[in-house]
DNA sequence: CTATAATTGAAAATGAATTTCAATTTCATT
DNA sequence: AATGAAATTGAAATTCATTTTCAATTATAG
């Protein structure tokens, strides 16, 4: 569904590996839990990537490199990685959830075309101070935000005008 | 799961349902559909509503007018109005997909507490600016958009110092 | 090294969303 | 008002992403 994408994500640096594998293995000490071989395998394949993955599909990214890990360790670890903080969920119009990381990643957001599903992403710093007023404004601790324009892209557009109005 | 709800919806006037209803049977017109009394009774029952409802609350509350109705009757109708615009899907953090009526409302945006899932309603015509800004520059005709601030609420921060650091 | 507790992953369960299909209803045309 | 083609309805079945279960395995503190 997704057809193009365009953004401005870096590759990670061998150094902000490393960063965010401290992230995620405090945050396990913290919670209890233990340190494995699929939990590095996972984390450092989710992020090697530039999109916005379901389950499924890190899982088959994460199948190339060890192809004993299971959907079901993939899917408990992209828990954990959201609950640190890695990664964010982002709902998609197609009804799946998909996460990206959030690692190292200024605060953006996406326009996805309701034709195509093509999605572009975009920054737009004012999101991020309105996400600070209404925290401060209710009194929430404001943690993170969605942000999605949805609408036709050009293509999509050009396309339609063989049905006439 | 939603606990309270802050926000300023006035119930829908006789006028403004009838400008609904007309808006509704005129997309049913254009793809070549029907006029029922299902239909009806959903799209009336829907835009009685307040909150933000899944497929499954609103099909309890139609049951209520007209016990009859089906719950798949209810499903498609609430893409039928999601089509035309009436209503439109909000992804909730719960994995489930609620609907909200998108008549006569102005432009608004959500808080949500990841904790107890309470949730404020918001406007900030800024953000409606930014929509139109960014459609502009990617070309995309802007039809809506989601905007959601997830974090946590005075209450649960409250409750949650029971829990050490 | 041992004991304890967490992890793993295949399989089963769950549950929302969607499709199927036979009976019913709508509505344009008589 | 009657006709018939096409859409609608709703219960049931299906689909499919997500989540849970559980027995075997593995990590780590002592």
């Amino acid at each position: 569904m997704l057809q193009k994408r365009i953004d401005d994500h870096a590759p990670p640096t061998r150094e902000s590996m490393r960063e965010a594998q401290e992230i995620f293995y405090k945050h396990l000490k913290r919670v209890g839990l233990k340190h494995t071989d699929q939990r590095d395998t996972i984390l450092g394949t989710f992020l090697e990537t530039r999109d916005h993955l379901s389950t499924d599909e890190l899982f088959r990214l994460v199948r190339k490199k060890d192809s004993k890990i299971g959907f079901t360790t993939v899917y408990r670890t992209l828990k954990l990685l959201a609950e640190c903080g890695l990664a964010s969920m982002v709902p998609f119009p197609d009804g799946m959830t998909r996460y990206e990381h959030q690692f190292n990643r200024r605060s953006h957001h996406h326009m996805v075309c309701t034709e195509c599903g093509a999605s572009v992403e975009f920054f737009s710093p004012e999101v991020t101070r309105i996400e600070e007023e209404i925290g401060r404004k209710y009194h929430f601790d404001a943690t993170r935000h969605n942000f999605q324009i949805y609408g036709v892209c050009e293509d999509c557009r050009k396309k339609s005008n063989r049905r006439p109005a």
